[in-house]
Parts: C-alpha cells; sequence; structure tokens
DNA sequence: CTCGATCGTTGGCGGGGCCAACAAGTGGGT
DNA sequence: ACCCACTTGTTGGCCCCGCCAACGATCGAG
C-alpha cells in the first residue's frame, strides 16, 4: 500500500474527491441551465408541476423540496415568463394554484435536454455500463437517505 | 421499454438524479465541518498546504482551486485560529509566504476523519466493492475535467 | 367564537463561486 | 536606466442556493 511512496501527499482521497466531483457537477448543470437564462430552481418547479399537476405554492415547496419564500420568487419569474400561471383557489382564499402553460411545458422539454447534455459532458468518459451502474449507485444513496 | 407505462411521470431522471445526489452530498460535507466550525475552503487550503509546503497566496489559490480574494479571507479565519501563519515573502516584497502552523496539521487530521465519517454516513448504503468502484469512476471523471 | 395551524409574502443570513479594480511591486526588452 | 506588461494581495461586489423568522390573512376543529 505504498505507506512510503506517497506518504502525506495523498491529502486529495475520497472525501475530498466527493466535493470535488459536486462541484463539478453542480458547475455543469448551473452553466448549462444559465445559458438558457434558467436556474435549478426553475426546474425543480417546473418537473414538480409536470408530474403531479397544479398545486398551491406550499405543496410545491413540498414537492419540489423548495422553501416557501423561494417558491414565491420563482413562482413569480416563471410567471413572468409565461410558463406558469398563478390564480387564486375559489375554495381556499389562502391559497394560489399554480399550473404550468403550454409554453412552459415546452420550456421544461426544453431544460430536459439541456441538463441531459450536462450530464452527458459530465459523464463522457464512463462506458454506458458504468453510467448505468453510478445512476444505480446514486439512487441507491438517494433512497437511502429518503 | 415501458412507453406507456410512466410516460410524463418520469420527470426525476438521471440529470435530476445527479443533482439531488450532489446536494445530498454537499450538505452532508458542510453539516460536519460546520460541526467543527470548519468550512470548506479551511479544509481546501489547508490540505494544499500540507501536500505541496509553503507558498504565496496566490499559489494556494491555484493549488486549491480558490479564487484569490477567497484565499484572503480564508487565510484570515485560519491564521486568527493559529492553524496558519502568514509572514511576508524576503525574496518578492509583493507576496505573502503562508505555512502550517503544527496546530494547524492537527485540526486537518481532525477534518479528514470528519470528513471520513461523512462519507462514510454518505456511502451507507454501498458494499465496499461499490464505494471502490464509485471512488474510481468519480476520479474518472475529475481527471477528465482536468 | 376562539385557538392553533396553514398560506403567501417579505426580508434577512451565511456559504460558495466568481469577477473587477486597485496600489504596490517585479522583471524583461530595449 | 527606463518603460511596460504582468503578478500579488486586498477590497468590494454580484448571483445562486438553502434556510429561517416574522407578518397578516385565512381556515378548521373544538
Amino acid at each position: 500500500m505504498e505507506t512510503s511512496g506517497a506518504p502525506r501527499r495523498l491529502r486529495g482521497t475520497a472525501s475530498w474527491l466527493l466535493g470535488q466531483a459536486t462541484t463539478q457537477a453542480h458547475r455543469l448543470v448551473s452553466e448549462a441551465l444559465g445559458a438558457v437564462d434558467a436556474r435549478r430552481y426553475h426546474y425543480s418547479l417546473l418537473a414538480a408541476l409536470d408530474e403531479f399537476g397544479p398545486a398551491s405554492q406550499a405543496d410545491l415547496g413540498r414537492r419540489g423540496g423548495l422553501d416557501r419564500s423561494d417558491v414565491v420568487a420563482t413562482v413569480n419569474e416563471l410567471a413572468d415568463k409565461g410558463f406558469v400561471e398563478r390564480r387564486p383557489d375559489p375554495g381556499d382564499k389562502r391559497r394560489n394554484i399554480v399550473s404550468v402553460t403550454p409554453s412552459g411545458t415546452a420550456h421544461l422539454r426544453h431544460l430536459d435536454r439541456v441538463l441531459g447534455q450536462a450530464q452527458e459532458a459530465l459523464l463522457a468518459p464512463l462506458s454506458a455500463a458504468e453510467r448505468e451502474e453510478l445512476v444505480r449507485m446514486l439512487n441507491v444513496v438517494l433512497e437511502h437517505h429518503g
């Protein structure tokens, strides 16, 4: 195990690795989204809407893992761009009902492609089988951490 | 391939997965470091110093992937805690020479353990072989992206 | 009707990554 | 010896992300 070969200079071990890889991933994703004037929150929210249908902002936050306050800002931005519609809930005056517009759905599809390319770029040096294995492991880890 | 089984509700695919996993990793690492009153930058800088020895702040930034301005703040914090020493370079009046103190080295070892535990927690659901494979893949990805 | 919970909204905090500008200093070319 | 391009440390700022506190309005159970 080379206890003499590279004594103290192997500071760059697994914990370090982890941080570096996640940083890379974050960077690639953010760049890709930034190039189409979007942010991670936009995708979270649109994806949640597309998957579960219209919902109140609080529900949206819970679905997408966003804070209520961040949902406000994100819905504002998406509504400004016409990707999302916010209207009061007739049955509960506290709530707003947020729904996707056709344009919003198209935008989500676009973001899907863009993110797919980012991931393709990130995982470029891995074979198809390796990527599959990596994705599987990440799924396991995610499920484990709820 | 189940084109009818789960049509549009599989929004949570690989690109999404990626972000979630990196977020989890980031969270665990930040929590672990925060518990000992440290931040990622501290580890970056101490690790770079431990690995390559004393250096100017600009060099430190290049080694650890930190911006020069962030190096300033981080060295300030580490110096306040006595983990690092900053003295002028006699050979180049522009430069400071930053070096680790014994206390700093001990702190780095501590951070190593803490981060190791964080990683252990993150990868808990994976077998030893799987972790090895995961680490290998991440290394490949990192090397590919320079 | 009252009380606790929920909702949308505003405002704030800290980490993280990055960039621009600046004065001081350095080194190469001529 | 002089100029010029470059480097260095430092300050200050920007945006994203994740989170938390507080508020007035509203709802629902008792």
